[in-house]
DNA sequence: CGAATAATTGATCTTAGTCAACTGCTGTGG
DNA sequence: CCACAGCAGTTGACTAAGATCAATTATTCG
């Protein structure tokens, strides 16, 4: 029962995050009957670079990693997608491939709307509309300060201010990612990346165990980070 | 009375790219109404970082790089922009403050269309809220590929992509950028830049006179910047 | 309990950034 | 029209950040 009470409520949440958050009761019911939920396993790839995008998929929970492959295979994460978020409506608006993958970082619950319905249901109301170039817009104003960030700051001040995003998607537990994950968000490689952590233990910004890291001093890390 | 000639001709050009290519000539005429062209000298600013967005710009003729500032002063080059193209409205539709800033590259002729005015626009037409949306999303789509451009090339095959991009953006004409903002747009330090354009040069691939570059072996270009 | 996979460490090498000096344009006023 | 100031471009020497390679130790999972 306690279970069956924590579920309808993380539900409940995830429908008031992301491009479905200015919806009322009736439109969520509309969508919902064209979604079909499926539950994925850890590290399953739900959609990938290249493939015609059939619809949209909305995290109802889990965390996904949507990433590019560069030609020597290895995976530049660009983003890290958290319950609530609808992902892969980019391909769809734009006509083209997905020029990116997504994966599942943890087991993770996500419907499929199919893009028919949804491109019906943002036709039909203009909040989702806005809601949608809203996000297209918010989206591409932070991809300019990642540009920004990979190109002119030092792996260490990179990793710091990854940290302080990541902090923000596992808001409710530590953040819980491979080192290879890690060192492929912040652009660098799996060593140089495993020596950056132990500094930052050795100065107690942060606290390791194995795959969970917990941010300890916030501020000091933020200096890391900018200036 | 040739000129004249030339400018109409260049007019109805730009016109036929961008977001506004969709439209018809009525609704076009309706844009017209509520633009204010202005003539911009070179190295003008358009607009700038953390201003609130009163407004959307299109470009009748000339080329406007998209920068962010990182905080050492540095630019990081966007986006250049050319005529036909639109720009500053991802903020505008974020309900954000800009997050870059944009400069003219030389001599531009730019058009002002109010907020209130476009807002109303793409809300009554929906070829052109079709329109920004692929663009937008589009335009994410380059930014993934940006990022992992960033992350995994050398400075020498980031080079080489970014000149086959200037090219299709210069594609009336050569490559014609100061050095510092060819080093900002390739994400490198200026010296670097100018080592790595020589070597291009001695190699065959580009033709330099000063400031404007040439690209002679694009297929050379295009495998140096990698498969 | 191993086998497979992930994490860690050390040593080495390369790329590209920084600093400093110098050259060569460009445009402006005498 | 030329000189010169100021800025853009270029070059060389040096340095350091970070990648790569190779080997070793933890973890995880069947």
């Amino acid at each position: 029962m306690a279970g069956d009470l924590r579920a309808i409520h993380s539900h409940v949440h995830a429908w008031r995050t992301g491009i479905f958050s200015d919806l009322d009761g009736a439109q969520i019911a509309q969508i919902r009957e064209h979604e079909i939920v499926n539950d994925y396993a850890k590290n399953c790839v739900v959609f990938s670079e290249s493939q015609y995008p059939k619809g949209v998929f909305y995290i109802h929970s889990g965390k996904v990693k949507i990433y590019a492959v560069g030609n020597e295979g290895k995976e530049q994460i660009i983003h890290i997608a958290r319950e609530g978020e609808v992902i892969g409506f980019r391909a769809m608006f734009s006509g083209e491939t997905y020029k990116v993958s997504a994966a599942t970082l943890e087991a993770s619950s996500i419907g499929f709307i199919d893009r028919n319905a949804f491109s019906q249901l943002i036709d039909d109301h203009k909040p989702l509309r806005d809601a949608v170039i809203r996000e297209l817009a918010k989206e591409l104003g932070d991809k300019a300060l990642f540009i920004t960030t990979l190109a002119q700051k030092s792996v260490r001040e990179r990793l710091a201010y990854s940290l302080l995003l990541l902090e923000d998607i596992y808001r409710d537990g530590p953040i819980n990612l491979s080192r290879e994950d890690l060192a492929n968000f912040v652009g660098t490689a799996t060593e140089t990346l495993i020596r950056l952590l132990r500094e930052l233990k050795e100065d107690g910004l942060i606290h390791i165990q194995t795959r969970k890291l917990t941010i300890l001093d916030r501020d000091k890390l933020k200096r890391l980070a900018g200036a």
